[in-house]
DNA sequence: CCCAAACCTTTGACATTTCAAATATCGTCC
DNA sequence: GGACGATATTTGAAATGTCAAAGGTTTGGG
């Protein structure tokens, strides 16, 4: 069969329709994905070594943070995009650390309120500010104009996937 | 003290050092990581109403079907970005589905390799064909030249990640 | 040849994750 | 005032996730 020439050819035609031709979507996620896995990754480490922390339970605070009166377990789910049936589980150990407490409020006995105790103020709040570098220290090498390039169509495709989503969810 | 206009330049500031000022790699990590999840848990939702597979499996399955040859767990590991531990057990559990196949070669007993099935391809290329279809219908409303740029922007915030990592790792 | 270091995978302890079913409470309608 | 539908959380089963320690294998000096 044909030999030297027809594989440099082929090549070319495998590399331009790998890299250019379609499934730009695809390869957005793609790298969207193993982006945020790397990032997850790196901070969840540094939790773990500095703090002692988890990713979850630093998102989880981080909520609450900003809420000083607490907010409710499925309020908490929703803003963390974790299930209500994990959020229980969360906040149960956050509670037997001390660093979150439990309350069911007198109007309604279906409810219950999480919010950080003292402690869990004092953690977090250092948490945060270590939390704030790593990101700044990991993006270092993206201009300034990039990131923010990056926020604005970031949340173009945020909001595109909202509207195209199966069940009947928004943002 | 000064009334109407100044409050308005102080609304500017606080805008401005909201939006702008600095925390800006923070902001992006927040929206990056939330529709990151929420994009994830379509694919799952969808992945598992229409297939009845997880997206883990999908990974997984995605690196042995362009590797006929198989592929060695560490490898795997790798190349998904999940720990040995836990390929050993999606490659257990794909094995019992008949869709993996775990081979140990002969010239190094420490080593398995897993490779797609007969079974394993034909139903991982009706998956892959869904799931780029999908991720299209999801990203609908994005112009195709702000999915280019982004893929190349976030190029640019992995290689910055990966230089700025406490390990000594490596893309 | 043998042993120690290096390599690859598995195991075990725990935390997180989803989904669906079960509980518990509230509000309301009749 | 008791049943019913809507809300809110918990529970249980199964899968995924990390990490560290333990198991085999191979390899390279001595």
């Amino acid at each position: 069969m044909a030999e030297s020439e027809s594989a440099t050819v082929d090549l070319e035609i495998i590399v331009q329709g790998a890299q250019e031709g379609k499934k730009l979507e695809l390869r957005l996620w793609l790298r969207m994905l193993s982006t945020t896995k790397l990032i997850s990754q790196e901070i969840r480490r540094r939790l773990r070594n500095e703090f002692g922390a988890t990713l979850p339970q630093f998102d989880l605070m981080a909520q609450l943070y900003r809420e000083r009166e607490g907010l409710r377990l499925g309020e908490l789910s929703k803003r963390t995009m974790v299930t209500n049936g994990n959020v229980t589980g969360l906040v149960e150990r956050l509670e037997a650390d001390g660093l979150v407490l439990r309350v069911t409020p007198d109007g309604d006995r279906r409810v219950t309120v999480a919010k950080l105790t003292a402690k869990g103020e004092t953690q977090f709040s250092a948490m945060a500010a270590a939390h704030e570098g790593w990101l700044r220290d990991m993006m270092a090498d993206v201009e300034p104009a990039i990131v923010s390039e990056l926020w604005r169509d970031i949340g173009a495709v945020k909001s595109s996937v909202s509207n195209h989503l199966s069940g009947t969810d928004f943002d």
